[in-house]
DNA sequence: ACAGTTTTTGTGGATTTTCACAAATTAACT
DNA sequence: AGTTAATTTGTGAAAATCCACAAAAACTGT
């Protein structure tokens, strides 16, 4: 043949045509696509195939379950790392069958892969080598891709930036421009923010891209980066979107853990809205669960989602009230005069025990104590505070209060 | 002997003198008192006498259980009502022994007691007779008493407003004022306020002074009125100032209906505090109170003190965010979606469930369903509300909103 | 140091709560 | 009218809570 040297050499009009002649080449199903495992191109005269590239194919990327599994078999850390050929093994879970794998570079940096089926054979050692030609053939090709869609970010981020800060004023001028820029409306949406312990280096910018571009547990209309800030527009699709948000920030956060080695990730998420007017308090919100999160690190930890801060979605203002000398809870005060002249722990007791749920058993095992102990001391909680137990009024209160002092302390 | 037609003809010096006559006369121990129940005079040269009469010498007032029990035996109301003599039979519960007594009138109004204690004798008709010329010729020296205190009154009044609207501005300051009016100071206090159904009347006035004078339970530092409204000092003495107070109200509110039948009596009280300074802020307090009853009328029918408000108090503040759109409940909105799509009653459960501390029974009791379907119902607010019902923060949230939204809902 | 008080822990049994599951009832929709 | 889904009620067993009482331990003040 006349194409030992590079069988990859010359022009080629698209990307499909040239997945086609890798195809070609190699006797293999050919499959092309983007640093975010998008789907670019696929050579289309293969009979054998699997059903991960089935469903590459139809939903236009690589499923997440099959990425994850990529992960952490290693194959994918593997392509990040060296411009050579990676062979992957039958995964069964999944319905990987065997594949070469290459990736197409830039400079240092990855801008997508080449995967071949190994149906029926397996690629011989000369083989591979062409592949590795094959990546470098692909560069400018992708690379042109990347461009033009990096341009399309561009406007897109400016639109989300007009959106967080309220700049376009009515709902249909949102549609139209949402619109043009191609991304679909949703029914309901929520800002979510990530924030990191530093301002965000290119390199990490590529991994969050990736992670993001990669999840297909929620549907993510934008995306933009500020300084320590990952700021996204997601758009759940059940009617229970607090789960969905929640699970995707556990999910996004475990994996800049395990794959990046990235820990501390602080996340928000603001409320749900229907209205697209509503982004800007939505992103709003996911701010102030960041801010109260970094003041109250503890009570808060699991909570991301604005809704579920409950009672400390007001503490702003109640602080604002009792520094204007309009509040006092004498119940607190007589307890905490109880516990400096008594080495005692009562306000902590209750404190916990409403952290419990007011759960005896739980809120006991928290504290090191005897249930009964418990007991006691909320007799004499009760006593001293003048508290009635049973009116969840003056509880509710009495721990309001307690909360309110300690974001007081840490203002 | 000389005075058959009227032995209290002629001058006395002072009371005492007069007491000590009438026991001459009637060869029995007397005691004067004022028209609440205060000593005035007790003759001095008897041997015997009860228990009643040595502890009302003693702390210069008849004691509370005697009047109560004087009242329920019909003894007072009769005084009251006519200018006969009464005799009243051996009590024996309180120490009383048996005793013949007469009111002392101005014009239609009793100004004053007078006292027989029928020791080992019993008084016939004509000395019967004997007492009501007694009565008669008390009037005046009473009469002067009574008007000395009035322009006392009147001054110490003054003061109390001052207090009230915090006219005077420092502790010094309203210590020595307090000491010029021969208040003695109290180591905490609170201000009470009861508020009829219309304008005091002169009648009125004159049955709560009587009730007010009256109470031992609690020390009252100063009175006054103010249309619809009796504004107290008072000074709770234990260590459990809220009890006292609640129990005061209590009382003073029965008594007011047993005995006067007046039935729409409002109460409400202020802070406890230690500085007088703080008068005014106590005031406000129970004013708020008061208000908050008119809005919440079944929700706090049984609090009478800011104290024991709970979130209540600060409900005029969130309210305020909320009229000014900074607040929104999305859960609670599902909720009344909810309701009103399937004739349900989820938001109502929630609130129920919480006015009764979480009480599963007591809950289901209040809505005549079966425990199980409450329990259902929350694992349904639960899903549909998106609500951690391990989460007492979340909880309290829904709680403050639903009742919020009645709260503006009444405003 | 010691008498008195407060606090903590232990014990056991009556009472409630919780939970899962099933049956019965009611509401909703075609 | 009939079918499906949602809600309510019933049952029983395991778990937790409550309660009263008592012993032990820790703390207080002189």
């Amino acid at each position: 043949m006349s194409h030992y040297n590079d069988p990859f050499r010359g022009e080629f009009d698209s990307l499909e045509e040239f997945a086609d002649r890798v195809s070609d080449v190699l006797r293999c199903p050919v499959t092309i696509e983007d640093a975010n495992h998008r789907l670019i191109a696929y050579s289309a005269h293969d009979d054998h195939t699997d059903p991960a590239r089935t469903a590459t194919i139809i939903s236009r990327r690589v499923p997440e379950k099959v990425i994850n599994s990529l992960w952490k078999q290693g194959a994918i850390p593997a392509l990040l790392k060296s411009r050579e050929p990676v062979r992957v093994p039958p995964i069964e879970g999944v319905g990987l069958g065997s594949r070469v794998a290459v990736s197409i570079w830039k400079n240092d940096e990855v801008i997508g892969f080449i995967w071949v089926l190994e149906t029926n054979r397996t690629l011989s050692p000369e083989e591979m080598e062409w592949l590795k030609l094959a990546a470098k053939a692909a560069k400018n090709k992708v690379l042109q891709l990347y461009m033009r869609k990096n341009k399309k970010e561009e406007r897109v981020q400016e639109l989300f930036w007009k959106l967080l800060t309220s700049h376009i004023a009515t709902e249909d001028e949102i549609r139209a421009h949402l619109a043009a820029v191609q991304i679909t409306a949703a029914p309901q949406f929520a800002v979510v923010v990530f924030r990191f312990a530093a301002d965000l280096t290119t390199e990490m910018e590529r991994q969050i891209s990736y992670l993001l571009q990669t999840t297909q547990q929620l549907p993510l209309l934008l995306y933009t980066t500020d300084r320590r800030n990952v700021i996204l527009l997601a758009a759940p699709k059940t009617d229970q979107p607090l789960k969905e948000l929640n699970e995707f920030i556990e999910s996004f956060s475990a994996k800049m853990k395990e794959r990046f080695h990235i820990h501390d990730v602080q996340s928000g998420f603001g409320g749900v809205y229907e209205s697209y007017r509503l982004i800007e308090k939505s992103y709003r919100e996911a701010l102030a669960v960041l801010a109260l999160k970094e003041k109250f690190g503890n009570e808060i930890k699991t909570v991301y989602g604005y809704a579920q801060l409950g009672i400390y979605q007001f503490f702003d203002f109640l602080l604002e009230k009792k520094r204007q000398g309009e509040w006092a809870n004498p119940a607190l005060a007589k307890l905490h005069i109880y516990d400096k002249k008594h080495h005692s722990d009562l306000v902590k007791t209750f404190e916990t025990f409403f952290d419990h749920n007011e759960n005896v058993q739980e809120t006991a095992d928290a504290l090191n104590i005897h249930p009964n102990t418990l007991a006691y001391r909320l007799k004499r909680i009760a006593d001293i505070a003048e508290l009635d137990l049973n009116d969840m009024n003056q509880k509710i209160k009495l721990y309001i209060d307690i909360k309110l002092a300690k974001y007081e302390a840490h203002s």
